[in-house]
DNA sequence: CAAAAATAAAAGTAATACTATCATATTTTA
DNA sequence: TAAAATATGATAGTATTACTTTTATTTTTG
């Protein structure tokens, strides 16, 4: 697992760079130092000024590789969601029952990112981080439509629609499959977030993990 | 109910401002414009400079109300959650069956809100579209624990206790009461924004709207 | 080794997010 | 009703952000 895990290259909309950051060690630090630094002070204190004295380059060369911030932030989310998705064929795969295949992929999204599996420069313990207090900021703007257009969200949609496909497959007849599948991925970053934030909101904690109020909520609502 | 919603005053937590809004013309003129310019605009582009030449008042009067924008976005999405409150309080308040209740509880929580029942200076449709594109965004900082303490999220947190609560007389076995009230009261604004910008990813539409799908995702979860 | 490409350094611009000062208008109250 | 207090408006100023441009230097490659 570990070794393909390495050899994964999750292919990102070319529009979203200007140049490629997995062509060169310049952008690679950009992405590694931009994970950790976002991370650490958030999205609205992050500038590519602060970046380039982090990683002791300049600002100028990080415009290079991303128009703004913005842009930088639907790169690290896309190549999160392009990452869980294989991390979700991987696991499912081989899962023959239809159920138990449901059942894995609830896991595999809902779950805690804790072990530092990281491989290359991207720490995805870190990213999963930022895509729960960053995430919604991607998308949550007046562009969101134009940018949708261009395809900037197409890992996450995939996702959504490939948990979609996979509760349908356990019932035909449910009615809303793919606001299941949204509330399941949405939702688990909220009860993560909650949990973190606003214990009072969530019955989530060190026992009850979000995946299990998830597979309760689903198995409840599908017929088995 | 029309005359009893014009003399509701909802009391915002007096921290959010430095002087209430509500105490001048201007400050009403703040608050109705706010709303016009941020739907209109998006919270990202909006700023008090635009707003003081749209009332054509200034900059630096706006700052004695606000310190920032985003306490600004804290004020009017307070005044939302707290309006929204006492819709539902107002509409269950009679019911005796609780199973009744909840039903019309989430109808009131997940429902659009269409018609323009606008009191005062404040018109609540555009503010329901602003805390569906915006309202995650004033808990997404990195500030959100201290402004927790603060009290700044009090009418929220009311509102998913008051759902809970709802939940739990319905079913007091039901282990997750509070994780499935905000997972509502946040779901309910992602899938009417995923209906304008993502429709692939939801079943809600013209005819199956949010309401329908949380009302069955509940009672499949909890006993009846 | 020369040419091309990438990066760094520095400077410049327009806008943002404020703060401060002072003038003027309005309201309060003595 | 005059004086005092308060609210608002106009203007200017500061630091930071979010870039763009230019030029110099370093690295890569043919």
């Amino acid at each position: 697992m570990k070794y393909i895990l390495q050899d994964l290259k999750v292919k990102i909309n070319d529009k979203i760079y200007i140049k490629d950051p997995e062509s060169s060690a310049l952008g690679k630090r950009i992405i590694e130092n931009s994970i950790i630094m976002i991370q650490e002070i958030g999205f609205e204190s992050f500038t590519f000024k602060k970046l380039g004295e982090k990683i002791k380059s300049n600002e100028s060369s990080i415009y290079r590789y991303f128009e703004n911030k913005h842009k930088l932030l639907l790169y690290l989310t896309s190549w999160y969601w392009g990452w869980l998705e294989y991390q979700l064929v991987f696991a499912t795969n081989s899962i023959s029952n239809s159920e138990d295949k449901l059942r894995k992929a609830i896991e595999i999204i809902t779950r805690t990112i804790e072990e530092d599996s990281s491989f290359s420069h991207i720490n995805e313990v870190l990213l999963n981080k930022i895509v729960i207090n960053e995430y919604s900021k991607s998308y949550l703007t007046k562009e969101v439509d134009e940018e949708n257009k261009e395809g900037y969200f197409s890992f996450y949609k995939r996702l959504v629609i490939r948990l979609n496909d996979m509760i349908k497959e356990v019932d035909t007849t449910y009615p809303y499959p793919s606001s299941l599948s949204s509330t399941i991925i949405e939702g688990a970053l909220h009860q993560h977030f909650l949990k973190d934030h606003f214990p009072s909101l969530t019955n989530c904690n060190e026992t009850i993990t979000p995946t299990t109020y998830f597979t309760d909520l689903v198995f409840n609502s599908i017929k088995k």
